[in-house]
DNA sequence: TGAAATACCGGAAACGTTTGGTATATAGCA
DNA sequence: TGCTATATACCAAACGTTTCCGGTATTTCA
């Protein structure tokens, strides 16, 4: 009996036209109050929805929008993504997710796929194993794309980043307000502006203290977990810093790992702190002091700036938007143990 | 210029009909190598790529599947979504994924909009403050779809669970076999079959060892984090337990918290185990014993199943897939510290 | 050699919606 | 009264594919 509901069925049982149900549905002016009720009420009755694609392809708008990012098992992306969510289901959008697992070929590739009209905006954390805005230079002309976190410069559209420099700078005074003299620094994203400030930041507060950064004090981030830990017992071991700057949360576990197998005591030998937004930092052996940085605002942002791209508002003075990262002051840098 | 490029394009600039060019792209045996050449030099020249909308309309094949679970800042459904897309990319087919933040009434909304054909398939995880299995009933005949971890009974379609009783049993008799003798249970999904499996385990393993389970060392996890840490904190204080089954992540950090408040050491004052995906379970104060369920298999195999279901074939006598999870003893149990 | 099978290609309808143009009826106004 | 504006609704053409049906040319085989 039922068949598909569709709006022809609408139509032919309320025996007016296709259109009339069409823009009754739409709530256009164009059509009486009366007629409206007549169609909503048998809509909700029959339990229509209208066919996305068939929508879709006659108005050229999706209802979707694209998160493209490094990877959803970590606990930043996912909580931006959560931001993100809350604004889509806002507006009634889907979210599509993709991962790119730090390669820019697939980064590429998956933008490349929704150039096609799948999705109606985009929003990118892009990968670190390289730094390449040629391509984002024209793409921001095809399609609606805003930038979170890890981000191009000067490219024509909104970005929401946080405060890399200011936070690095401040995180770094506190390890040396807490005594240490010879930090090392774990270095991550150092392809990207957000990983680049990190380390300015720290530069400038070790310069503005009177010590030295040492190249040799220096481990960069490499995609092999076996590797990093042992770049990171060898710098302990050669040169026994007394405090650890590290930029990227997946330092952490090598860096306890280390100290462990060394016999390092924190934060008695040595002390460390880490951007994170681990929830379990607190229970870490030490606690560990985290720089924290407001991961379901950036997201949350950064939809909503996506979607002023897609109503048609242009870019406005709020281009580069700049949220605030918090220090939170643990054990592992000698900090009372407070378990918040 | 250019317009778009769409299939008319290329029929009209190759001098064939539009017929011929989309069956070349499709491959079919109907057209020759030759123009099927032809035409993909050209679609690759003109980087062309066929518009989703207009193919799911004629078609109502979306290449996309959804993904319905609780949290994505969770490490297990991570995992599993790493699972997922890994199959899915390999089909071409994307990946939309929903939080239903444990609300029933958010999942079968979602679900109810994915009906009129955004997606060809669902793979969901239940949530877990209700069971209500009629719903899906009545949904398994209307889309393709596959169960996964959190799962309801005797719906006719593909499972995929781990073996929570026989783990429960086993890790329950690690406790044991540690010297537990007083040992509290943190009951986590109590409403679903895998909470239920997990509790029946480490019933059974205590009454095979002639121990009680007791009602006063139960507590029932609370979507109130305040709430769950004073229940435990009331239960640790009020009847001192030797050990702890926590069968949910969400409880590590309130049963940690509430030792240290309470100056209980472990393992020596008391020794904890938990269901958990944490990576950073071998790092926490001390570390912590897991049963941690093999989440991107689970994923994996769930995508395959619902590939299964959208290529037509039936269910087959595999319709209950049973994973293997493990148990990582570690020095919350007073095993060894091996940071594995 | 002739009939049947095969290989290859095109015409045109269909998928379910949106939308610009048009038509009718009524109201407003001079 | 006649003329314009407004409210309401319909017609038909899109949107870009896929696919059924047919048609011709070529091959196969008895």
């Amino acid at each position: 009996m039922s068949g598909e509901v569709n709006i022809k069925r609408l139509a032919l049982e309320l025996n007016i036209s296709i259109a009339t149900v069409s823009k009754a549905l739409n709530d256009s002016h164009e059509i009486s109050l009366k007629t409206k009720n007549r169609v909503w009420d048998l809509a909700k009755a029959l339990n229509y929805t209208p066919n996305p694609a068939a929508s879709n392809l006659r108005s050229n708008k999706t209802k979707t929008i694209a998160v493209i990012i490094p990877f959803v098992a970590n606990n930043f992306f996912s909580l931006a993504i959560k931001g993100i969510e809350e604004v889509a289901r806002q507006y009634g959008y889907h979210v599509l997710i993709y991962q790119t697992h730090e390669d820019t070929e697939m980064e590429i590739a998956f933008t490349n796929s929704l150039l096609n009209g799948r999705v109606d905006g985009i929003l990118t954390s892009v990968s670190s194993n390289e730094y390449n805005s040629e391509y984002y230079q024209k793409l921001v002309k095809k399609i609606p794309l805003v930038f979170f976190d890890r981000v191009y410069e000067n490219i024509d559209t909104y970005t929401i980043t946080t405060d890399d420099y200011e936070i690095s700078y401040q995180a770094t005074e506190h390890l040396i307000a807490s005594g240490c003299q010879k930090i090392a620094y774990l270095y991550g994203l150092e392809k990207l502006p957000a990983g680049r400030a990190r380390f300015s930041g720290f530069e400038a507060a070790m310069r503005a203290h009177g010590l030295e950064v040492s190249e040799q004090l220096i481990v960069n981030y490499r995609d092999d977990e076996d590797l990093n830990l042992k770049n990171i017992k060898t710098l302990f071991s050669e040169h026994q810093p007394d405090g650890v700057f590290s930029s990227m949360e997946e330092f952490i576990i090598p860096t306890y790992v280390a100290c462990q197998e060394l016999k390092l005591n924190i934060p008695e030998d040595i002390k460390i702190l880490s951007f994170s937004n681990l929830s379990s930092a607190k229970l870490l052996n030490p606690s560990l002091t985290t720089i924290t940085q407001p991961a379901f605002e950036i997201g949350n942002e950064a939809a909503k700036c996506l979607f002023k791209l897609l109503n048609k508002r242009g870019i406005g003075d709020d281009q580069n938007i700049v949220l605030k990262s918090m220090l939170i002051k643990r054990a592992s840098t000698g900090h009372e143990a407070t378990l918040c």
